[in-house]
DNA sequence: CCTTCAGGTTAACGAGCGCTAACCTCCCTG
DNA sequence: CAGGGAGGTTAGCGCTCGTTAACCTGAAGG
C-alpha cells in the first residue's frame, strides 16, 4: 500500500546528500560529480534514478512543501478528535510550532533549501511548491485567528511568515553542533514563537 | 575627509544592481553580462571599476556587515549620551531593533545577500564578514542581557540570532509591495521580537 | 594641436559543468 | 544456461560564463 518498498534506498541516498551539498554551497555551487561521489558512486551514474540535476532539487522541495503541510493537516485532525473531542486551538497552535521546530532541527540542509532555491525550479514545479506552502501557511493563519480573535488576518499572515523565519533560523544558531543541547533549544524557540504571537495578538499593549 | 566624492557615482550603481541581481537569482545565477546590462554598459566594461565578480560580492557583504555594527555603536553611543546622561538599556534595545528592522525593509536584496551568498567568498574576506557580524551580534547579547539579567548568555546568543531570523523574513512578505504600509509592518516587526525576547527573558512562565 | 587616460567596445580563450553515448557486468528469471 | 535489465563506468560533446586582450573614443591639459 505504501508507494516505497522497505530500506533507505539508493534514490534516497542521493536525495539526502543532493539536500546537505546544495545547503552547503548552493544549487548552482555543487556539480553532478559532488553528488555522485557523496553517495560512491561517480558523476553521470546518477541518471538512472534522476532525470536530471533540476529533477533532484524539485523533488526535495516538492518533498519539504509536501511533508510540512500533510503533517500540520494531521496534527490538526488528531487534536480535533482528541480526547474529549475539541482541543483548544492553543494546543494546535502549539503542535504546530513543535512540528515546525522538529522539522527545522532534524532537517536543517532541507529548511534551508526552503526558501532559498525556490527560484531555481521550473515554472511549473515552482508553482506546485507554491500552493502548497500557501496551504501550510493558511493553517496557520486560521488556527492563529482563532487564539487571536481580535488579529486582522494580513497581520496574521505577516505574523505567521516572521515565526517561520523565526524558526527557520536553527541553521545560524550552530555552526558545529555547539547547540546547548536539542531540547533546551526546542523549548527556547517554542517560547519564542508564542512569545512573538502574543505581542502581536494582544493588541494595546503600550509597553 | 569622507572617502566618496559627492554624487552617486557609477562604482556604487553596479553595487547596488548587483545586489539586486544577486539577491533575485543568486550569485552563481546571474552572469557578469547581466549586471553590465542592468547599469548601461555590456560585459566586461564591468572590469574597469572591480578586479572580478568575486569582488562585487566581497564589497557588497562587507558593507552590509560594516553598516550594521557601526549603526548599532552609534545608537549605543547615542544612547548613552542622549538626554540625561543614561537612557535605560530597553531604550538601546527598541532602538537596535528598529535599525535593523530599517535595515531589512529599505535594503531587502542586501538583506537577503547577506545570509545566503556568505560561503561563496574566499577565505579572507569570509572571515572579516564573519567577524563584523559576531560583533554586531554581541552588542546585542549585551544590551539583551542589561534587559533581562537572568538570561544566560548561551540562551541569549540563540534568542538574537533567531530573532534575526524573524526580522530579516522581510523579503517573504510581501513579494510586490503587498505590504499594509511600511510603518504598520515595521510596527508588527517590532512588537514580535520585544515579545520574542520577553519570552525567553522572563523565566518561569508557564502557560 | 598633440597627448593621455578614463571608460567603454567586441572577439575570443579556457575552464567547468550538465548531460549523452557507448560499453560493461552482475544478478535474476524462465 | 541463455538473456535481459538494473545500475554502473569512462569519454566526450556543447554550452555557458568569467576573464583577458586589443582596440576605440571623447574630453581635459599643456
Amino acid at each position: 500500500m505504501a508507494t516505497r518498498t522497505d530500506a533507505p534506498t539508493r534514490r534516497e541516498q542521493i536525495l539526502k546528500e543532493a539536500a546537505r551539498l546544495f545547503a552547503e554551497r548552493g544549487f548552482h555551487g555543487v556539480g553532478v560529480d559532488e553528488i555522485g561521489a557523496a553517495v560512491g558512486i561517480s558523476g553521470p551514474g546518477l541518471y538512472r534514478h534522476f532525470a536530471g540535476k533540476d529533477a533532484m532539487l524539485a523533488e526535495l522541495l516538492v518533498g519539504i512543501s509536501d511533508s510540512l503541510l500533510t503533517g500540520a493537516k494531521r496534527r490538526l485532525a488528531e487534536a480535533g478528535s482528541d480526547r474529549a473531542g475539541a482541543a483548544g486551538p492553543e494546543a494546535v497552535l502549539d503542535s504546530f510550532i513543535e512540528g515546525h521546530i522538529d522539522f527545522a532541527l532534524d532537517d536543517r540542509p532541507l529548511i534551508t533549501l526552503h526558501d532559498r532555491e525556490l527560484d531555481r525550479l521550473r515554472d511549473a514545479d515552482r508553482k506546485m511548491v507554491r500552493q502548497l506552502q500557501r496551504q501550510y501557511v493558511e493553517l496557520w493563519v486560521g488556527v492563529l485567528r482563532e487564539v487571536y480573535p481580535a488579529l486582522a488576518e494580513p497581520a496574521a499572515r505577516s505574523a505567521v511568515h516572521s515565526v517561520f523565519g523565526l524558526l527557520n533560523s536553527t541553521p545560524h544558531l550552530g555552526r558545529a553542533g555547539s547547540l546547548p543541547g536539542r531540547a533546551v533549544t526546542a523549548s527556547l524557540l517554542h517560547r519564542m514563537a508564542r512569545g512573538a504571537f502574543a505581542a502581536v495578538g494582544e493588541e494595546g499593549q503600550g509597553r
